[in-house]
DNA sequence: CGGAATCCTCTTCGATACTG
DNA sequence: CAGTATCGAAGAGGATTCCG
């Protein structure tokens, strides 16, 4: 075993599962649900295809990815987190919560997947102040993603996928709805940029606190 | 500026900053105060001289760590976290908890610093089960490390040095104490392994309850 | 002795091309 | 679609040396 700290510490083992590089941006992409491996490289942008292959590998030993073979008519291979993946969320979300602070304003320049709304939703979730709410929200990036936003009794749950009764539809392209999660962009200013809403007009005033500023 | 991923996402902004190999354990030496080069190397147990030279100076120009020069008597420079870098300490946490659950039972055969003691104590605390209650704990290794741990409403603060009127002072060896903050040692069975613990026999009760298994 | 810079080797990464 | 193969460039690891 290469490039291991072996150090007795929680930190340090944490780091020998998931410290290498791109390790954390797979469990990214698995958050949202099971994905197959081109979609993987789609949504790392840059990873070189030989460093995915040895990651999910990795991943798989570490008892944290399980790949699963589609029946038949889909033949094909997804990977997906484990329980013991999925445990990690917590701590990417915390990483999430800390990078976005100092996240450039979304400019173009740099790549944002659709998807990633699922991450940037739950790190930005206060629980304290979404005390007692429950209502939904839906997210759409037309032809791409949709994600939404379910909070029960104060508990939220963001996943790819249509909401059930949503109290509001926001329509927008990724980079206005990323930078709207991220806190760089109100949702007055991005309805001046296009972006579609649909709803109840309170439930955006709720949403704005649920999801304060990082 | 090389190997980031520079995507407009928190974590994968995070991790430009912190994803480097070693970087996140610079933070975790650093989470107990500030502290010398030697002092670094030392804690970090196997880190090359010229790594830690390297992410120092990366995390100085990220603006997560500063250095500063002692007063003459003392005349050495040592390390510390700026602001930005502190804020580190959820996520670190967060991984820390993570990390733990698989952390192989202290056998000897890993390495370990009592001063991570700050770190297991911060990552283990359940905020849920202190809820309404203040008192102090200290830990000794005699002839290293004095870290305390003061709760106050609910609130814990892990750190270097004596807790002023600890309910409950325990004196074990590093290896002794860093199990039992684990979980993988009970308080019960590190008295019987020669662990010495003054103070009111309740007040353990209560920092096991505060300090739940991973 | 604290605080590095240097030299060297070895591994991994990144980019791309290729194959079942 | 799901990877493997190849190859140059960059970093990590280890030991040693240097400087105040």
């Amino acid at each position: 075993m290469a490039r291991v700290y072996a150090q007795h510490c929680g930190l340090a083992q944490a780091l020998d599962l998931v410290g290498e590089r791109w390790a954390l941006l797979i469990v990214r992409e698995l958050m949202a649900g099971p994905r197959r491996y081109t979609d993987l490289a789609e949504g790392l942008v840059s990873i070189p295809s030989n460093v995915l292959a040895a990651r999910l590998r990795e991943l798989e030993a570490a008892g944290l990815v399980r790949r699963r073979r589609l029946a038949p008519p889909a033949a094909s291979t997804v990977y997906e987190l484990t329980g013991r993946g999925h445990e990690l969320e917590p701590a990417v979300a915390a990483l999430a919560r800390w990078g976005m602070k100092s996240l450039p304003a979304a400019n173009g320049s740099r790549p944002f997947r659709a998807h990633w709304l699922v991450l940037a939703l739950r790190a930005r979730f206060d629980e304290d102040a979404a005390e007692g709410l429950s209502e939904s929200y839906e997210f759409e990036v037309p032809g791409d993603a949709l994600v939404s936003l379910t909070v029960e009794e104060g508990r939220a749950e963001a996943r790819l996928g249509a909401a059930t009764e949503p109290a509001l539809r926001i329509v927008a392209d990724a980079e206005t709805l990323l930078a709207m999660t991220d806190g760089s962009v109100d949702p007055a200013r991005a309805l001046a940029g296009g972006a579609l809403i649909e709803g109840d007009p309170a439930a955006l005033g709720r949403l704005a606190a649920i999801l304060p500023s990082p």
